[in-house]
DNA sequence: ATGTCCCAACTTTTGGGA
């Protein structure tokens, strides 16, 4: 079963290129993030027609987030006490799956932060009481990067958000509920950049950061063959600013 | 590091968010 997961910054303005990505690489399970459509705005006839049923949470102009599965959809779970569109569950294909789009945070000092830690404890809470009978995937935009690798320059982000200890902590204690971090799993010692800022020329330059991740449940990890990042899929003409985390499982 | 992109709006430019 090939998965992914990718924070497309506008389903409306990236359409084509998410359907092109999807033929090209036809995943069996794609989770989406920044969808920022309403849900009677989500282009359900065009994912059909490449054989995917959806599943969206969406509020409109900002957050969405959704699962696509050629596979099946059942058990759509949908968000957390916030009340923003920030998280969906499905189960496709005997896999249970989440799209998670973690709040940004802005800044340490802002109110925000506070909400992104309550955000990834809330989360933590829900999968620590799981079902464990079947395998598990929890993939997203997480706006951490784990750990100092995972950053260009751990220096110039020095007392910014992404980065700090509590964020940091807070997914160490997602990780505890029994997830793997797959990409990181498989490659050890690459840094794995999910996103690159639309300014500063930060693709080309190098200046990135992992910060789309893939958990997989520790019973199934065994099970994932691949897990790269698509980085080419950050070029061309009208790109999102990050780029698509495929893991291929063979359950 | 902030040179961009995307959205909404009493839209033709600005402000908010990332």
């Amino acid at each position: 079963m090939r998965v992914v997961t990718w924070n497309v910054n506008s389903l409306n303005a990236r359409l084509a290129r998410v359907l092109e990505w999807l033929e090209a690489n036809a995943p069996d399970v794609a989770l989406l993030q920044e969808t920022k459509l309403r849900e009677a705005a989500f282009p359900t006839e065009a994912f059909a027609a490449l054989g995917y049923e959806g599943a969206h949470v969406g509020q409109g102009q900002w957050n969405g987030v959704a699962v696509l599965s050629r596979v099946g959809i059942a058990d759509v779970e949908r968000g957390l006490s916030d009340g923003e569109a920030r998280l969906v569950g499905a189960t496709c294909g005997g896999l249970r799956v989440y799209s998670c789009y973690v709040p940004n945070g802005r800044a340490l000092d802002d109110p925000h932060y506070a909400y992104k830690l309550r955000w990834l404890d809330e989360l933590s809470d829900r999968l620590a009481r799981r079902d464990r009978s079947g395998p598990l995937l929890v993939a997203g935009d997480f706006n951490v990067a784990p750990a100092d690798l995972d950053v260009w320059d751990p220096a110039a982000l020095a007392g910014l958000t992404h980065v700090s200890e509590p964020e940091r902590a807070a997914l160490e204690r997602l990780e505890a509920t029994g997830l793997v971090d797959v990409v990181r799993a498989l490659h050890p010692d690459e840094p794995c950049f999910t996103w690159w800022d639309y300014r500063g020329g930060a693709f080309h330059r190098g200046w990135g950061m992992r910060i789309d991740l893939v958990y997989v449940d520790a019973d199934h990890a065994t099970a994932v063959r691949a897990a790269y990042v698509d980085r080419d899929a950050r070029k061309g003409v009208k790109p999102s600013d990050h780029a698509p985390v495929v893991v291929d499982l063979d359950l």
